[in-house]
RNA sequence: GGGGGCGUGGUGUAGUGGUUUAACAUGCGGCCCUGUCAAGGCCGAGACCGCGGGUUCGAAUCCCGUCGCUCCCGCCA
């Protein structure tokens, strides 16, 4: 008998039908048996009368929720039953897979342990209808962003995770035993996708695993993450990558909207909305100006640059003066930026580059990049960089490579942003963070 | 790496110097009742209060150390 999903059961009034799920719920009386099973489309009431079936009661009886069962019955009308007005008079039951009693933590109980806790038990965490969720709405994501690019002729990319040298700075590397060597994984595709561009494919994407070093204890870092980066080449500036990118994340606000956008208002209690195109831009120096007008003081060392309070602090401006969950933050200092990053004029201190904050949490980071072999040396050793171990990558740069540029962006502090999750352990399948390993 | 907060039955909390044989909820076990549906009622098991030291007549409660978790900062996506 083909299994019957719980939303479709209404179609099949007066039907015998089979369902799998699990058991959310056992209220177990005198006579009667009520099983309330729950599969990834709904929950349905399924009623046992005991005299009918003693050894089928019995094996009820023993249940532990959360058991993986295959049921079939008749599908009633029942305008008693709360539950969808519909319930099924159960005729037989399989146990696929018993839940041990007690269960580490009901998904379905009144109150959630820690966070920690629930992240030992992830996969009984998962079970709960928003963390599906969570991911659906990630597969949808995901999906509108790479019918973007291939509707504007970008080719995907799979780079190498395992790198012989350290590429920018080496600080946030892990390395790893490799033969005879020592190899370090990849904190960034920057550089491979750049090379993309020397080798003429003028518009690639790579979404992949990113690998950072940095002991940062906070809800918004993980040393595993999923990096989402394009490289684009022929561009006249950064400007050019920023009008990309605010239209090709329209375009997945309005994907995500049309497939999630009830599910999304119901669950999070967030009505999406596309974000307007084209993004507010806000230049370095105009942000401190307006800091300064918000009151918000910036620590001393931060003449130039901004600190996860001054983003919120920006974000909620535009939010409440424009009301836009996004903006762009441009011309960064040579100072705070990569050695790639191309200046603004010749000689000068501020680049071409940009930040873009969603609702307050840097999201992105991107720019155009320098691609002219002298002028990239001369900033690489401006930066206190020795040119010898990153010659393979300004290599790139020696036998005609366009002016290009691009950005990463984080998969899961956008969803962060999209779906109001406050902890981007929430917001990832698995975290890994400093003391996170497993599951 | 620096700083703050927290750590009490399986889980979530209360208790913050002596009415504590540590309470409540939920979960678990047993019984009762009932076509139940946030089911209900009764009974029961389960915590030497993260760990170590100290102060005190007396410590879950105060102090020190330590470990764990968490948030913020640094760093970034």
């Amino acid at each position: 008998m083909k299994r019957i999903l719980i939303k479709d059961l209404d179609n099949h009034i007066d039907e015998q039908v089979r369902i799998q799920g699990w058991l959310q719920t056992l209220r177990d009386q005198k006579n009667m048996q009520f099983l309330i099973i729950r599969d990834r489309t709904g929950l349905v009431q399924v009623a046992h009368y005991k005299k009918g079936n003693l050894e089928l009661a019995e094996t009820i009886s023993m249940l532990g929720t959360e058991s993986a069962l295959t049921l079939t019955g008749k599908v009633v009308k029942n305008e008693v039953v709360k539950l969808g007005g519909l319930e099924i008079q159960l005729e037989d039951l399989s146990v696929e897979g018993a839940a041990d009693v007690p269960l580490p933590f009901e998904p379905y109980g009144e109150f959630l342990p820690d966070q920690d806790f629930r992240l030992d038990w992830r996969y009984l965490d998962l079970r709960r209808d928003l963390n599906r969720l969570i991911f659906e709405v990630q597969t949808t994501a995901e999906q509108a962003m790479r019918e973007y690019w291939l509707d504007h002729d970008f080719v995907e990319i799979h780079s190498p995770k395992i790198m012989g040298a350290p590429s920018e700075s080496g600080a946030e590397l892990f390395s790893l035993p490799y033969f005879e060597t020592t190899a370090y994984l990849a904190q960034s595709p920057q550089f491979y996708k750049q090379m993309a561009m020397a080798a003429g494919f003028e518009r690639v994407f790579e979404i992949g695993p990113v690998f950072r070093a940095d002991p940062s204890f906070t809800s918004r870092h993980m040393t595993e993450f999923t990096g989402v980066d394009m490289e684009m080449s022929w561009i006249d500036s950064h400007e050019d990558v920023m009008a990309f990118m605010e239209r090709w994340l329209a375009y997945t606000y309005e994907k995500v909207i049309e497939a999630h956008g009830e599910a999304i208002e119901e669950t999070f209690g967030v009505h999406l909305t596309v974000p307007s195109v084209p993004f507010p831009r806000i230049t370095m120096a105009e942000a401190h100006d307006l800091l300064e007008d918000l009151g918000y003081k910036l620590p001393p060392g931060k003449v130039f640059d901004l600190d996860p309070g001054a983003e919120r602090a920006i974000g909620a401006h535009f939010k409440e003066t424009q009301g836009h969950d996004y903006v762009f933050v441009t011309e960064w200092p040579f100072e705070v930026r990569p050695f790639y990053h191309m200046l603004k004029s010749e000689g000068g201190s501020l680049t071409r580059s940009f930040d873009l904050l969603g609702k307050g949490l840097e999201v992105t980071t991107g720019a155009q990049r320098e691609h002219r072999y002298d002028v990239l040396q001369t900033q690489a050793l401006a930066k206190g960089l020795t040119l010898e171990p990153i010659q393979n990558y300004l290599n790139y740069f020696r036998y005609g490579t366009p002016p290009h540029g691009g950005f990463g962006f984080g998969l899961s502090r956008f969803l962060m942003i999209m779906l109001d999750l406050s902890n981007i352990r929430e917001a990832v399948y698995l975290f890994r963070g400093p003391t996170r390993l497993t599951p």
